[in-house]
DNA sequence: AAAAAATATTGAACGCGTTCATTTTTTGAG
DNA sequence: CTCAAAAAATGAACGCGTTCAATATTTTTT
């Protein structure tokens, strides 16, 4: 049984982080004064402090969810039977770069960057590299499982090569989300681009 | 013939840029306070606002003397005749890396990166984002450079595979920057380890 | 050389994220 | 039910980057 305190914290830290993401996606991270966030959850700027430790920490929630079903769908790719090293690599990029706008915005995405960048030691840093990592890891995946059904060539490894494309991938995404003027496909096409020699020189009997 | 009042400008522009690259080092980025910085170079908070558009500001020209300089390395580096591919990519990356920490500390690029990201459409992200550009145009040329002296295969992309080996390089020095712990040959060791099956797929004759 | 115009300096004030001493609410023991 | 201890809420105050109206200095004009 849920005491009332219990009760009261559970209804308090959902009306923050709905508050919060309303106003993040209405009026931008920037604007969105912790005073609005506060007023508009029905709470005092204190209390928002005693549920969040920061503002950036209202974003982690966010970047975690998203990159989560990322790569929930990135596994049932991953498991489907390509056969070609592009198709397979396109597909996954792909699907990363489609479902990033879902929850956040490109100056969403800019503040929790920038955040895990400039300030490394805080948690908020620390989830969204271990995210990152994952991410990275499944990349691998993919050559590594393409490998075993002979897709790729045996004497690639898929690790150097997996951490080469998912940092481009990265990068790119960088650049995407600092240019409000591009749009998903026009990374896609870039990013395509990129990785095509490398599909194919990669690929068995290539 | 200077007027006293661009004497004066010039005096105190070297005073204050003197007196923020003093703090930036001793004390870090975040803890150098502007009142401080203005007090170190006699000068008003307000003043210090005249010459620097705001605090990121000062970090540009450091930044940019940094990169400026590693570019004309790296030209040198292009126009040596190297045999081997790996050989010419390590030398200029490395390259990249050991110029790195001249005048910037890992906290002065970490807010550098964090600010050109942050907001990109300020003077000083569009100034990083050319640099970066830069950077990454140098790399594609010397891939074509080693293709022109066949060295790296004719069928090779050489700006497809320059942007992908650069944007991994940029990426591996954001962890690098994150990573107080992490030193530059930790850093190469790990861009080598990514780097080495591709430049032995492109070779010609690999 | 004095007055007027142009330019530069100044520091108090502002905005906003964050902190913390104080007050209020909830809990559970007697 | 009472009350003391624990937990949570509060909002005024703080720190620091930034702005701007007022003041001071330099240059130009007459």
């Amino acid at each position: 049984m849920p005491s009332l305190r219990a009760q009261k914290k559970a209804d308090k830290n959902r009306r923050i982080l709905e508050a919060a993401t309303t106003l993040f996606r209405k009026v931008g991270y920037d604007s969105a004064r912790i005073e609005d966030i506060a007023e508009m959850a029905g709470v005092s700027v204190g209390t928002f402090y005693n549920y969040y430790k920061n503002k950036g920490d209202m974003l982690m929630a966010t970047v975690s969810m998203e990159v989560e079903e990322v790569l929930a769908a990135g596994d049932v790719i991953i498991a489907k039977k390509h056969d070609q090293v592009a198709n397979a690599l396109f597909e996954l990029i792909g699907k990363y770069y489609d479902h990033s706008l879902t929850y956040l915005s490109k100056e969403m995405w800019r503040t929790a960057m920038s955040l895990s960048i400039a300030q490394p030691e805080t948690p908020f840093s620390k989830r969204y590299t271990a995210l990152d990592h994952r991410l990275s890891k499944q990349v691998c995946d993919l050559f590594r499982a393409l490998q075993d059904r002979g897709i790729v060539r045996k004497d690639v490894d898929c690790s150097a090569i997996g951490e080469l494309v998912f940092n481009n991938v990265n990068m790119m995404f960088i650049e995407f989300v600092k240019d409000e003027d591009m749009d998903i496909d026009g990374l896609k096409d870039q990013v395509a681009r990129q990785n095509i020699p490398l599909a194919h020189l990669v690929s068995q009997t290539g």
